[in-house]
Parts: structure tokens; sequence; C-alpha cells
DNA sequence: GTTTATGCAAACCTTTTGCAAATTT
DNA sequence: AAATTTGCAAAAGGTTTGCATAAAC
């Protein structure tokens, strides 16, 4: 279950916005902030039915929209045709790289990178609003 | 029309693949090399079509698929929805930095950013195969 | 009691596919 | 002549949408 404060934080909110506090949204909530995996709409709603959540994979999708809006949580997107979403909420800064061979994902920081990112915007004239950073790697020993 | 060694190097492709030789892959390898744009299947498809080319969507899209293998081409995605294709042939690496404002893809390239990427992924075992960058920017002077 | 949310199924949109007809070697 | 390619339209796959019913305020 999320925690009280987070639970009437995300309460109001949905009240700035004119929206209700509903099971189905908390439900969606809870789930996200309770796993750090990189999972698609798919998986998380079949993650919410296994757990006995009555929801339909509209809502899943509306709900994720919003947690993405008020960033509870990260949508990705690894160039596989398939989205994913992942904790944001408490979770540190990071890229990712990952393993083309086990499809596993890493996720990795480095300040030297985001300074030199950076400089190049600033040399154009314009400033970081976000970015993507993967590698796609493969282990060094194999092949 | 696409240069007489290109041409040819493109039809031993082919043929190593058992593939032949067509006036429809040829025009689309030509639309491809004479253009520096960051365009989807379908922009590329009506370029194609206002040039007087006879050519199916179906066609151009597997075509572009054998241009990418054959790194012709490069495929792009920055998480909008849309898939893009730009020119590889001849065109320095580079990673994109996307203005939000104006929807403006400008290229460049940070030697010091890619040995960075390199140690990270040695760090954790990996080997960099292959790698997306993209910076999303807006100008400096607008708030 | 109003208003917003939900579930369902249909619509969407881009990409892929099966197949008969056309083109290439 | 044999083989591959093409165009077409249908299928696919993931996401969005319209609308009547249900739930929240």
């Amino acid at each position: 279950m999320v925690d009280k404060k987070i639970q009437k934080q995300f309460k109001e909110l949905l009240s700035k916005e004119g929206l209700k506090m509903t099971s189905a949204r908390l439900s969606v909530l809870d789930e996200m902030l309770s796993n750090d995996e990189h999972r698609e709409c798919e998986e998380i709603f079949n993650a919410l039915l296994a757990n006995g959540v009555k929801i339909s994979r509209a809502t899943t999708y509306r709900t994720l929209d919003f947690l993405v809006k008020y960033e509870y949580i990260r949508k990705m997107d690894i160039g596989d045709g398939k989205i994913r979403y992942e904790k944001k909420l408490g979770h540190p800064r990071h890229d990712h790289m990952i393993c083309i061979e086990s499809g596993n994902i890493i996720e990795f920081h480095n300040e030297a990178i985001e300074t030199l990112q950076d400089k190049i915007a600033k040399n154009h004239g314009y400033k970081i609003v976000r970015h993507v950073h993967q590698l796609f790697v493969k282990p060094i020993n194999k092949k």
C-alpha cells in the first residue's frame, strides 16, 4: 500500500485538476511505486489483474499518463516498439544501458557526461529540457 | 541519380543475398542518398511519388529495411511515435539535439562523451554495440 | 444530485504480411 | 523459364476514443 503522505499528495494533485481519487488510480500508483522494473503497460495491467485489482487496459493507460505528467513515473522507449514505464519518484536520475543479448536494462549516471551535454546545448544557444541516453551493449567476453 | 560506383556496390550487395536490382530499390536508394533530412517512411514515400516514381508504401518499407541493414541509412526514433530515416553513407557519426519548440533536429558529435560511454560500459563488463543520445532542448532566451 | 471515471468495443495509425501478377536474371 | 519483387488490401499490434453506466464528491 502507498504511504499515507504520498496518497494525500496524490489526491491533492488530482483535485487541482478537477479529477477524482479512485481506487483504480490508487492501485496503479501503488503498483508503480512498489516495483523498480521497466515494464510495458500490458505487463503492468496484468500485474494489477494478478493482484486482484479490477481494472481495464484503458484505465491503466489513462492513469499511467497522469503519473508520467506528475513525475511519479517515467515513460521510456528503447526503440524496440515497446514503451516501458519505470518508477521515478525517489529514484535517482539515471540513463540506461541495455544488453542486446539478455535484454537486461542496467541504470547508470555520469556527471561528466551531463556537464558536457549542457555545454553542447549551450554552444548552440539551447538549454536541455530532458535527454535520452541509451547504450546498447553486449558482454565483453562474448564474440 | 546515384553515382555509378555506388550503384554497382548496391547491386553486388543485393546479389550476395540472392536479391535483384529493381528500379524501385534504386529509386529509394537515390531518394535517401540525395537528402539529408530526418524523414518518416510516409514522407519518403510521398517524395518518391512526387518525383514520378511508381512505388507502393510496402515496397518503400521493405527497401528502407534493406538500406538500414547495409548501413546506407539509419533508422531513428525520438520517442514521438514516428520512426525516421536519415542518410548514413558518407555522413559522419553524430547524435541528435531536438528543439522541442520548432521540432528542428540538430546533429552533434562529442568525442569526450564517446570515451566516457565506452568506459562506463567497460566498467560493467560490456562493450557498446550502438547508442542513442538525444538532447531535447529549447532556445536559451525563451522562458 | 452533479460531475468525473470506468469499461467496453470500436477506431486509429503505422507497419507487416499473404498472395497473385509483374519484373528481373 | 525460373526466381524474386511488387502492389494491393487485409492483418496486426499497440494505443486512443466515444459513449452509456458506475463511482466519487
